[in-house]
Parts: structure tokens; C-alpha cells; sequence
DNA sequence: TGGGTAACTTGACCTTAATCAAGGACAAGC
DNA sequence: GCTTGTCCTTGATTAAGGTCAAGTTACCCA
């Protein structure tokens, strides 16, 4: 990719590179590329050969798995600035676990998973961080697996919901989904229909307010309280 | 611990030990301990401080979490030889993401983690065994989101029979639980009840036949079929 | 050898959330 | 404007699996 300064910055800023020195950032940068995603955009399959990890620049991507019969689950939501499959790195077998296609318009870096793994050989400090990632990706997962098994979907939605307040905000705090209900349905593992009722059910209860995609939730130490 | 040639012999066919060289290996084992545990011996507890890995010697161990109303799912189970809680070496938080109990009399190992951690800035090899590791885990818990949200209990539950199949034999193959039934329900995320009914209908099906825990799959294709 | 406990099974019933079906809201394009 | 498609909502129904209760088996240990 030709050199651009403005980019090359924001690389310095990616947790996974921080460790990094400026010759070894610009040979990343070299091998780069840059890549435009209309929406429903493919990047990866699952189990095909994974070459290369990404970083988000601009949009949404979905991780998700396909059923034999089409049920789509989605496993996580990517935002901006937010690298992802870097774990696939060190899996043994070498392909993708999940299929990663744009929601919206996206923008992506591209990067190459063998040059950067030679790359990780001389630096002590970004194997630490890789294992960090990978730490916090387990992690998640388990408390997923905790979520799914042990809690019902209004438990999961409610988490949801309260996961999207900036901060320790306590009262009447509005919040946006930017991103279509019947998509985090899924990565919640329920229906669209369930998800509905559950907000309407919530809604009558006077926990929170829905206007389209903006929420009002109007008792969060009520709804704290229903965890 | 006291130096013992057969011990010592042990630690070097541990997979994420493998890369290191005599030295560091009596350094890890002058700073581990073997310790005994009777059945149902409390080994950690989740969000406890994690200072210590281990390796099962001998027994089997759960890995599990509980909800607020005691309910308890296993996440894992380990079989002798197997290092576990390794990853969370890494995690940002170093707590245990879950709970650790023996569930027959059992012996482990037990490793220091900031000790390991010091260690692994000097082996770049031990570094990416630790990463396979951790994206081994990581594939396995992926997988295991998926056989929750897009499949339902039998086809857990033939996945596991199937599993404990030592290769890829054919037919008339006998395997036997070695753990109590109710734990691997928990394991499949399913109630002991629904586990045995779903065995009794697989017994009628002629696909499979039971006696306590020693089970003969008739019809392995037949169960694979149901996949 | 018998008593006690934990594990397992079976039956009846219930709850949760999925499915099926229909209609409404909204935006994009002609 | 109207059409088309996608997303969302709502209602009726169903299915899967959980819960509760009662027994049975198996095993441990005095």
C-alpha cells in the first residue's frame, strides 16, 4: 500500500502493534491493503484458509455460523478501530472458525498473518500482547457460554441494553442501536420475534421507552435489579 | 519439590513444556508442587485471584461456573495428562474464569504462573505453543456456542458418543462412561433427565444399547446420519 | 448385611421460546 | 406516485426441554 501518513498513525494506535518500532510498522504497512466493502459483503467463510487478519477502519462486520439448514448465529460484532481474527493466527489447522461479511458500507485493513508471525519472533512485548487478546476472546466466550446456558433471553437482552450506556450513567439514559434489531437478536441467540416481545414487555413494565432504534431506559437500577 | 527422575521425565512430554531445555524445566520443578486431592476437592474458584496452572496427573477434574440460584454447568472436563487454566496467564484480570473441582480422587501439578510467565520472555518457541494453545481453546469454545444456539440436545448428544469413539471405527463399537452421567448432561448443557430420555430413545431406535455405563453403538452410521 | 446416600430413570406436567402466518412501517428506486 | 423489498411487530400455535415428584438401582461403608 502506498505510504500515508494519516494511516500510518492509526496503526501506531492499534493495541496489537503498539509494541512495535517504526521499521517494523512500515513493513506491515507495505504489505497492507486497503479494502472497500459495500454492505452484505463477504470478507471470509468459515473453514476456508485463513491469510490474513483485519482491522476495521469504518462500518460494521458481522462473525458469524450458518446451520446445515441456513440459521444464522452471530457471534460478535465488530465496530471501527477493532482488529479481529488475529486469534486464527496460531490456530492449529489454519482457517477461519467463522464467516465475517459487512453489515453496512465498511472499510478494512487487510494484513498478512505469515509476515506477521515471523514478525512475532522478534518481538517478546507483541507475542505478550497477542496473548492477551486471545486471554480477553477466551474469556468473552466463556461468559457467553455462561449466558446461554445458565440465563434466559430477557437476562441477555437486558445485559445487552445495559452494556450500551457509556458509562455508570443511573437514570433516564437514552441509547441507540446502530445496528439492526434482527442482528443482535442473533448474537443473543433469540428470534426476532422473541426479541420484539421482550422489548414490549419491558416497555409496558416502564423499564424502558423504544422509539424505532433510539431506547429510553428510564429504570436502570430496575433493570439492573432483574439480573 | 524434592527432585524425581520419573516426575522430571513427565514435565518434558507436557506439550506447552516441550521447547524448553533441562534448566528451565528443573527451574519449573523446583517451584511446583504435586498435590493430592480427595473426590470433589475444590481446586479454585471462579473470580478468585489466579496465581497458579496445573497439570492433572491422575483423576478427572471439572471446569464449571454456577448461576446466582446454584445451578451448575461444566465447561470442560479433564483427563490425566492435560495442562488446564494455563490461559489464564494472560487474561487481563488474572482471576479464574471458572471453578475447579476434583470429581474422583486425583493428583496434580501445580505451576506458578508468574514464575511460567517470567520464563516464557526467554523461549519465543514456548510463546507460540502457548498461543496454539490458547487458539485451540478458543476454536473449542466457538464451536461449542455453536452446537448450543444451532443444534439441539440429541445431536449434543451423539456428538459426544460419537467423540468417545477411539477412532473411526465402523461398527459394533463398545465405549464406557467414565464419568457419571449427570456430569456429562451438565457438560452437554442438558438436565439428567433429558439426557436418560434421549438414551432411551436411542436405545428403541436401535441406534445404540446400555448397560449402566458401558455403552454399544449398534448403527454408528445410522448416528452419524443424525448429524 | 443392611442402611444410607447419590445417581439414575420414568412419568406427568409446565414454561420458554421457536415456528408459522399475517400485516405494518419504512426506505430505495422507477 | 406506486412498487418492491427488508425489517419489524403481533397473534396463534407448537415443540423442546425443563421442573417436580416418585421410584429404582447401585454403591459405599459401618
Amino acid at each position: 500500500m502506498e505510504f500515508n501518513r494519516i494511516i500510518f498513525d492509526e496503526f501506531k494506535h492499534i493495541p496489537l502493534f503498539q509494541a512495535l518500532d517504526d521499521s517494523q510498522l512500515e513493513a506491515i504497512f507495505s504489505t497492507t491493503k486497503k479494502m472497500a466493502l459495500p454492505p452484505k459483503t463477504t470478507l471470509f467463510e468459515r473453514d476456508s484458509p485463513a491469510e490474513h487478519f483485519y482491522m476495521l477502519h469504518r462500518g460494521q462486520i458481522k462473525l458469524f455460523f450458518l446451520s446445515q439448514d441456513g440459521d444464522e448465529k452471530v457471534v460478535e460484532i465488530i465496530y471501527p478501530n477493532q482488529t479481529f481474527a488475529e486469534a486464527v493466527m496460531f490456530m492449529p489447522e489454519h482457517i477461519y472458525p467463522v464467516s465475517a461479511e459487512s453489515i453496512i458500507e465498511s472499510e478494512v485493513f487487510r494484513f498478512d498473518i505469515r509476515f506477521f508471525r515471523n514478525l512475532l519472533g522478534n518481538s517478546r512485548e507483541t507475542c505478550f500482547r497477542l496473548l492477551a487478546i486471545m486471554g480477553k476472546h477466551l474469556h468473552a466466550r466463556v461468559n457467553e457460554i455462561d449466558n446461554l446456558t445458565l440465563h434466559n433471553a430477557t437476562y441477555r437482552l437486558v445485559v445487552y441494553l445495559l452494556g450500551q450506556l457509556p458509562d455508570s450513567v443511573t437514570e433516564l439514559s437514552a441509547i441507540h442501536l446502530s445496528i439492526p434489531k434482527n442482528i443482535i437478536a442473533s448474537r443473543l441467540s433469540i428470534t426476532p420475534e422473541t426479541f420484539s416481545r421482550i422489548m414490549m414487555q419491558l416497555s409496558k413494565k416502564g423499564y424502558i421507552e423504544v422509539h424505532g432504534n433510539d431506547i429510553t431506559l428510564l429504570d436502570v437500577d430496575g433493570l439492573r435489579a432483574l439480573l
